[in-house]
RNA sequence: GGGCGUUUAGCUCAGUUGGCUAGAGCACCUCCCUUACAAGGAGGGGGCCGGGGGUUCAAGUCCCUUAACGCCCA
């Protein structure tokens, strides 16, 4: 048998067959923990924590398999890698899946199952389904330490919260005040600045007319997008300059509608272009006027019920919905005269991130965390390098949200999250507490009983923004803590830049107060990766049913695939265009890894020397795989993940299978055809030596993008060129500094040779099973001895008989030829070529060289360029002007020919 | 209104500190089911590098300006 093949590997590879098994053997082998005793380094990274209630998108995918790209690498290097893997408890979005569920199944109501029960039917849930989303990961080929699996509302965690909560308020950085918040009217809670959109809609702008007390028939005109806030209106306001409107008393007008009397007041702020250049203040409903209100004093009036109804303070509207509201508002004013006018307009409404319906500003108690001295350390960490943003220009986007930070709203008027630890007396004396208080227990500082814990929970982000190592077990000083913190890699998306990064840097820095300064920013670089959109280049999300199902796509292409494909198609922190064909580039790369190892593995079955062939093709392959090392391991370092995977695609493909392979099977043949225990016979175990080799390195290189597939294949390489019985966790390859200049050049002229006989071939359709013999003429003696050394793989690749290679070369009569780097090859005409293609093919070569050698000489007879630019550049444009001319001669003696 | 990004082949994208005849994959055309792989091999065609101006011996690359698209902040 001359060529035989791995008997139990298939033709095509097979993902399916092989994913679940190889996960299995890593996790039944614990690869994914780190030695219990340190060995290296520690290299850390926390993975986002997905939302429990969430389901693998592209994002996610993208997202974590380059921090397994990263943790497989470093492991490789001999790193203690950790990754930490979990979800969070999503407050607003589990709460909300599971009360639309009890009122679907059940037609309750939270209020109806009462508080207690109705977290307890969250935890049913979340025990049901909430490793949905980690199992998928898993699927992905992730290499998280499960039995590090933390949820936010763990026991641990949740002290982590509490303790973090009890230390701000001891520091006085936590505040409890009524502030105008950002109000879901939908989900009845209130909601930070950074969980709200604007979106532009249309709608009208009303001119309202407020009447002048003590002027009988003048009035103030208004505009205004929401006229059914003007029940809230405790003043008007207009610029001091402008003279529009009376300076010189005090004026008060009758608020329609109402018995309400309310102030003209003057106010810089205000735009005089807009509407009339007066506009109305409702403190109570507008951010905009709570600020103007607090500066003249205006009283606050709060016309909202919880449920975006209006309230007792509306009068006669009291109970009606907004809308309802505005309307009778509308149409009352207009029977009153009031009403000047109504106008098209497109404007801004905020809208909730969470309900995706209108906030409403509504002045609440909340509670509120100072972040100015927070932010402080955060900024200062970017500025002293001790944080990395990659790509570099998010560093702007964080430092604008740190140097302009406002306080953090925290309190959410939900029951699923951490409850609030503060306790009140009879008094309402609140106290905060790191061990819950009984009710009836003494205050611990008014010393009267308790008489309630603060009905409040916590925001989901101020459990996220103590991740990094609450994961690890602070408060407590665990070992886990004191090895694996700070972490090294930080990955996500941009757009919670300041929702988390921003936060867990400023939670680092306040909260590892035990730690030296250096050593408690959270993560010394992070990632922000690129956002997946459809094909047409519009974000993914459930709405618009553009989305590409992770799970899916793992199902069709295999996870090797989906995972290659998102890292070579992803530009370094650009936007990346998916649609699902896009895939087959990874499946086709998986495919022709495996097959390529098909072909080495059936040939390791034979005899294998110790020493490594050393003919130029194996000289050049050990060449340009130390290149590979090098580029991939640089590239990994710096996490550029597309060039990595780009400088794979092109060792696998265009060097080793295209070109070594194809060279390596002339000595197997040979062997083959010569028999044992001829010379033939010991090259070609060389030859094995060296496939081995290639084979036990390459396939280390590309485990970290493609793990499932070489971890299947490691299996089958002989013991002598494995170290490790798991690829896993083989060691990462080195370098051998094997880069060879001389087999470089040498292989590169062989190419074009070869090359230039196929392109021959393929003009005058020389039939591929025909062995011609052929002439080279070389250009000098040099390159005629080195082509002599390799005339053998010339005939092999070229499929030729014979090869003649000399300087002094007549080109013989009917023969087609092209030219090369260093000379020209012939090939003898099949009968019937039709010289016209050869020669429309020449003339359209030589054209082209031709075009690049008249801008060279251009150059080159240019003074100031020979002046001006270094010798080197100028060296070297004389060289290729010196090729050029030479390929332009041998093209136009070719032609002429013809 | 402020900031950021993108624009290179029919499509998706590479293109380092300015210096090879601007590259790759897909798609397209021709030939080949050759004993690793037809999810493959060999060969080939296809580009005013968004427009305009400037700096320079030299610009896809640097500067200015302009247009289109996209994202973020207010």
């Amino acid at each position: 048998m001359t060529e035989s093949v791995a008997p139990s590997l298939s033709s095509r590879y097979q993902p399916a067959e092989i994913e679940t098994p190889i996960y299995r053997f890593w996790e039944s082998q614990g690869l994914f923990s780190p030695p219990e005793k340190p060995q290296g380094k520690p290299f850390t990274i926390a993975i986002p924590p997905p939302n429990v209630t969430g389901v693998l998108h592209m994002g996610h995918a993208l997202n974590n398999t380059m921090q397994d790209v990263v943790i497989r690498h470093r492991r490789m290097c001999g790193y203690d890698a950790l990754w930490v893997p979990g979800t969070d408890h999503a407050g607003i979005a589990t709460q909300a899946v599971v009360e639309k569920k009890l009122f679907a199944e059940h037609k309750q109501t939270r209020e109806d199952l009462g508080r207690e029960a109705f977290v307890g039917e969250i935890w049913k849930w979340k025990e049901e389904h909430g490793n949905r989303i980690l199992e998928q990961l898993k699927r992905l080929g992730c290499s998280c330490d499960w039995s590090r699996t933390r949820f936010t509302l763990d026991q641990e965690l949740s002290q982590a919260v509490v303790d973090a909560f009890v230390h701000l308020w001891e520091k006085g950085l936590v505040y409890r005040g009524a502030r105008l918040v950002n109000w879901d009217c939908a989900l009845q809670t209130a909601v930070s600045d950074d969980e709200i959109e604007y979106v532009q809609r249309k709608g009208k702008l009303y001119t309202l007319r407020y009447p002048i007390k003590g002027k009988e028939g003048e009035f103030v005109a208004v505009a205004t997008t929401r006229p059914e806030t003007m029940l809230g209106d405790t003043g008007v306001a207009v610029h001091p300059d402008d003279d529009r409107f009376p300076h010189d008393r005090e004026v008060i007008l009758q608020l329609p509608l109402t018995e309400r009397e309310i102030p003209l007041i003057r106010d810089e702020t205000v735009d005089r272009n807009y509407g009339t250049g007066a506009v109305k203040v409702t403190p109570g409903h507008d951010p905009a006027d709570y600020e103007r209100g607090a500066r003249h004093h205006l009283p606050i009036v709060n016309i909202l019920n919880p449920d975006g109804t209006l309230n007792e303070e509306a009068g006669a509207y009291a109970g009606l919905s907004r809308e309802a509201a505005r309307e009778q508002v509308l149409a009352d004013l207009e029977a009153q005269g009031l009403l000047e006018k109504v106008e098209d307009l497109v404007h801004n409404v905020t809208i909730s991130d969470r309900s995706k319906t209108a906030i409403e500003p509504l002045v609440s108690e909340q509670w509120f965390v100072r972040m100015k001295e927070l932010a402080q350390p955060a900024i200062q960490a970017v500025k002293d390098g001790s944080l990395q943003l990659l790509p570099e220009r998010w560093t702007k986007v964080y430092l604008d949200w740190l140097e302009n930070v406002r306080d953090w709203c925290i309190s959410r008027q939900l029951w699923w999250g951490h409850r609030i630890p503060v306790w009140y007396d009879e008094d309402q004396v609140p106290v905060a507490s790191r061990k819950p208080l009984e009710i009836g227990q003494a205050h611990p500082v008014s010393g009267k009983p308790i008489v309630r814990q603060d009905e409040d929970v916590l925001d989901t982000w101020a459990s996220s923004w103590l991740w990094p190592f609450s994961t690890l077990g602070w408060p407590a000083k665990t070992e886990d803590l004191a090895r694996f913190y700070p972490t090294q890699f930080l990955s996500t998306a941009r757009d919670i830049i300041y929702l988390w990064v921003a936060r867990m840097v400023m939670a680092g820095y306040e909260f590892m107060e035990d730690r030296p300064q250096e050593e408690r920013c959270p993560f010394s670089t992070c990632y922000i990766h690129a956002t997946v959109l459809d094909g047409k280049g519009r974000r993914m999300s459930k709405s618009a049913g553009n989305g590409i199902d992770p799970v899916e796509m793992i199902e069709r292409y295999g996870a090797d695939a989906v995972r290659y494909s998102l890292m070579i198609l992803t530009r370094e922190g650009q936007d990346v265009k998916l649609a699902e064909n896009r895939f087959e580039l990874g499946q086709r790369f998986c495919n022709k890894i495996w097959n390529a190892t098909r072909f080495v593995l059936g040939h390791l079955d034979g005899e294998i020397a110790d020493q490594e062939g050393d003919a130029l093709e194996d000289r050049w392959i050990r060449s340009r795989l130390s290149s590979a090392i090098e580029e991939v391991s640089r590239a990994l370092d710096g996490y550029h993940f597309h060039d990595a995977a780009q400088a794979l695609y092109r060792f696998t493909w265009n060097d080793f299978c295209d070109w070594y392979v194809e060279s390596a099977k002339r000595r197997l043949r040979a062997a083959a055809d010569a028999g044992p225990g001829t010379p033939q016979a010991e090259e070609a175990a060389r030859v094995r030596c060296t496939l081995g080799k290639l084979l036990s390195q390459w396939l280390r290189l590309l485990h970290p993008f493609v793990p499932f597939m070489t971890e299947e294949l490691w299996r089958h390489l002989p013991d002598r060129f494995k170290e490790s019985e798991a690829c896993m966790v083989a060691a990462w390859p080195q370098s051998p500094g094997l880069v060879d200049p001389q087999a470089e050049e040498d292989f590169l002229r062989l190419q074009d040779v070869v090359r230039a006989f196929r392109n021959v071939r393929a003009l005058q359709e020389t039939p591929p099973s025909a062995r011609p013999s052929a002439l080279i003429r070389v250009e000098s003696e040099a390159v005629g001895k080195a082509l002599e050394q390799d005339r053998a793989l010339i005939l092999f690749l070229a499929s030729l008989g014979e090869v003649t290679i000399s300087p002094e070369l007549e080109r013989p009569p009917e023969c087609g030829t092209d030219a090369f780097y260093g000379g020209a090859v012939f090939l003898p005409f099949e009968e019937g070529t039709d010289s016209a293609k050869l020669r429309k093919s020449l003339e359209r070569k030589l054209k082209k060289v031709q075009g690049g050698l008249s801008g060279l000489e251009k150059k080159l007879s240019n003074a100031r360029f020979l002046e001006n630019a270094d010798p080197e550049t100028v060296e070297h444009e004389r060289q290729r002007q010196k090729e050029l001319s030479k390929e332009a001669a041998t093209l136009e003696a070719n032609l002429e020919g013809l």
